[in-house]
DNA sequence: GTCTCTGCAAAACTTTTGCAGTGTG
DNA sequence: CACACTGCAAAAGTTTTGCAGAGAC
């Protein structure tokens, strides 16, 4: 009972097929990801590999391969940062909470939107405005514990 | 009965007790924005602004002293670049379309949370937290008319 | 005259691309 | 060998900063 991501069966097998192999970087960068329970900057994924000498172009050329390929979800671009964490097919559906003073993001777990909501929005826009909706994102904007107490 | 932004009395007046003045570029940047009804790039606003030569960089100062007096807000910085739209106080409050093709960004009308779920949601997250909720939003991904018919 | 604002140039940052070299099947 | 991957350097794109001149009150 293994996570599917550090399990080193399945998830490999899935990428042979495309020609795309699991090395030991994008191994590392996976592992930084599970570890975290919100979404990580590019720069604080590298700073977190520490010193396995992994180049920071390779970290941005694994987090849009692990996106290509569906592993990984760009979570976020506010303050001019891209944010990755792993799909939803590992973390489960959930939203965020950002602070607007640090732009620190965290995890909200679960979703708070009804699906007969959601349904009914998604149905109204396709029709009323020719928009197929694919996924939905909630944010909720404030200020963190550090920020909020300060 | 005239939009509060175009109304050439109560905003200049409201900035002249702050020291800041409603000049010609950016009177031309809020009109640019009033004629719009969807967040724009700050290289959208500035093609718009046309042959009155104001230049890039004057359009970034401009929306970032909008954004801290409250007149304009910073709705999207999806694709490396931000977007600003009127704050919700002329707009009332709203959401976007976003396509994840082509990266426009869309007006959806009105606001579809139920103020009784936005408000327990926001004490849970206060509680369990310590996280002091301002503001959200709720982005609705998917394929613009254009992208989609493609 | 003072203080704000603007344009131009340059800098800072994040992200992408080119290319040569490494490694693996 | 072929093909994928990586590192280093350079380029590209967006946003910010410095400074001197122009403009408003």
């Amino acid at each position: 009972m293994t996570s599917p991501v550090t399990d080193t069966k399945t998830i490999p097998d899935l990428l042979a097929g495309k020609g795309v192999r699991l090395t030991a970087p994008r191994r590392a960068v996976l592992d930084v990801l599970v570890a975290q329970a919100a979404p990580l900057a590019v720069a604080e994924i590298h700073a977190k590999l520490g010193n396995r000498r992994i180049n920071l172009v390779s970290v941005y050329r694994t987090m849009r391969l692990l996106s290509q390929l569906g592993l990984v979800r760009l979570a976020d671009e506010s303050k001019g940062t891209q944010r990755f964490e792993l799909s939803e097919a590992f973390t489960g559906h959930h939203h965020h909470l950002v602070c607007e003073q640090c732009g620190l993001v965290e995890d909200l777990e679960g979703c708070w939107l009804g699906v007969n909501m959601l349904d009914a929005l998604n149905r109204r826009v396709r029709r009323a405005r020719q928009f197929r909706v694919t996924s939905h994102d909630l944010k909720l904007f404030g200020l963190c514990q550090r920020c909020g107490s300060a």
